[in-house]
RNA sequence: GGAUGGAUUCCCGAGUGGCCAAAGGGGACAGACUGUAAAUCUGCUGCAAAUUGCUUCGGUGGUUCAAAUCCACCUCCAUCCA
């Protein structure tokens, strides 16, 4: 099967600008491709994953990747898809954002000579001349066709500014840039920056007379057709500082059973065969599918160890299994009041929940339990002898749970 | 620059002097049912040393016994005019 074959397959393509050249480029390891992510936080997402999945099937096939880190156009803030203006975050976060997109990305995708690059636009985009870019750059672009652009269609309404109007520019810049120096003929992205990506192609075209293409990634969506990787919270990080490995277990351990083997085909790096065995999956089966689905991502994002981990701590909390590896919260001699500490004081200490009250609430209506037995009243109280040797796993709720052990 | 309308809790959105920690909906969380799913039903949704107290309605000051609500100034947003 080949790579355009597979992606194909996998349901990872949406638009494309040449079907058959895309093909030929691809399947050939002729392509020298770039995917651009903008540093809006300190950390990738499973948005980015994505991506990077990508990237990797095709540097498999022999094609040339670059990653582009927009160092420059985060200081605009792309308006795709957005329907407020991006909170404007100062140079020195920007910097910040892309060492740590470096270094997570470095894990993902091999760099080095004659592998994939990483650029920064930041190189090219700061520095411009305002009046020698528009002259260049900004004559090709009718604004009449930029209004229509989908990505601005619900800016029409709630405002656009013109700073972020200019992101289209800076996007289809780039790539004509990145055509110029390191011969990318190809960029890939969201399905929501198509029309930031045929900018490019079109700019490319006007201005040197060659052709280049473009090709967007399915978004992954829920069955409601929600982003997915986002909670409550926020994203779902692959930093394990902000996500830790059994929190982003968790996470795809419990997608809807309409997603899992969406996910498994567009996520992960399973054979598309063992993929299909799973369609005649159905009911409680399905589990089995979910799990393997977390344990591959885990897997790949946190390492093999890590994802072993997790997979046990879930195992031990929802069935039994070895529960060593549950996330501990040491009692503090400050969570203590004259040597005693009630269990709304345990939960919110363990950062079961946010606050006290919300404590009191789990309590009352019996989503707590401790070492398996549930907690009543709110006024139970413990000692530090209570926690002492292997302490106790206080539980809220099905899914969030912590061992909690005095301090010494 | 001018005119008008607006900013309320996680989000949408009521509230136009005390009865307001603030209707209703969504979401989130918890319970029941289940398969760590979905759907459904129930509860719950500012904080706390909790039949009470404290802090909240864009910001700052003011009027009043009492302000989300009235006044002044400011900030931001939208629409129309230039």
């Amino acid at each position: 099967m080949t790579v355009f074959d597979e992606l194909r397959a996998r349901g990872l393509l949406a638009q494309l600008t040449d079907e058959e050249e895309i093909k030929e480029l691809i399947n050939n390891g002729k392509a020298t491709f770039y995917i651009g992510f903008d540093p809006t936080a300190d950390s990738l997402h499973v948005g980015h994953f994505m991506a990077l999945c990508l990237m990797k099937r095709l540097q498999m096939a022999g094609n040339r990747p670059i990653a582009l880190i927009g160092g420059g156009t985060a200081m605009i803030g792309d308006p795709s898809g957005r329907s407020d203006l991006r909170t404007m975050m100062t140079t020195e976060q920007i910097d910040h954002n892309c060492e740590c997109f470096k270094k997570q990305m470095s894990r993902f995708i091999e760099f080095g000579e004659g592998k994939a690059m990483m650029v920064n636009n930041a190189d090219w985009l700061r520095d411009l001349n305002y009046i020698e870019f528009i002259r260049d750059i900004g004559v090709h672009f009718s604004v009449n066709r930029m209004l229509t652009a989908e990505c601005y269609k619900q800016r029409m309404e709630k405002g656009l500014s013109f700073l972020e109007f200019n992101y289209m520019i800076m996007q289809s810049y780039d790539f004509l840039c990145l055509y110029e120096k390191y011969g990318c003929n190809m960029q890939f992205g969201g399905d929501d920056q198509w029309s930031n990506m045929l900018g490019g192609t079109e700019l490319i075209r006007r201005k040197l007379g060659k052709d280049a293409y473009a090709m967007t990634i399915t978004l992954l969506l829920n069955s409601e057709g929600k982003k997915m990787g986002k909670t409550q919270k926020g994203a779902v990080w692959l930093d394990p500082e902000k996500t830790s490995p059994f929190e982003f277990y968790q996470y795809w351990r419990n997608v809807d059973d309409a997603d899992v083997r969406k996910c498994l085909r567009m996520l992960t790096f399973l054979p598309l065969e063992e993929i299909e065995a799973m369609d005649s999956w159905e009911g409680s089966k399905l589990n089995e599918a979910k799990e393997i689905l977390a344990y591959e991502l885990t897997k790949l994002v946190h390492g093999e160890e890590e994802a072993g981990k997790a997979q046990e701590s879930a195992r031990a909390l929802f069935s039994a299994g070895n529960a060593e590896n549950m996330p501990t919260y040491e009692l503090q001699e400050a969570d203590f009041r004259e040597g005693t500490i009630d269990i709304l004081g345990v939960v919110a200490a363990a950062g079961l929940t946010a606050s006290r009250s919300e404590a009191r609430r789990a309590v009352e209506q019996g989503g707590i339990t401790v070492d398996g037995e549930k907690i009543t009243d709110v006024k139970t109280l413990y000692t530090k002898a209570d926690f002492a040797g292997e302490g106790k796993v206080v539980k809220r709720g099905k899914k969030s749970f912590k061992r909690v052990i005095a301090g010494d």
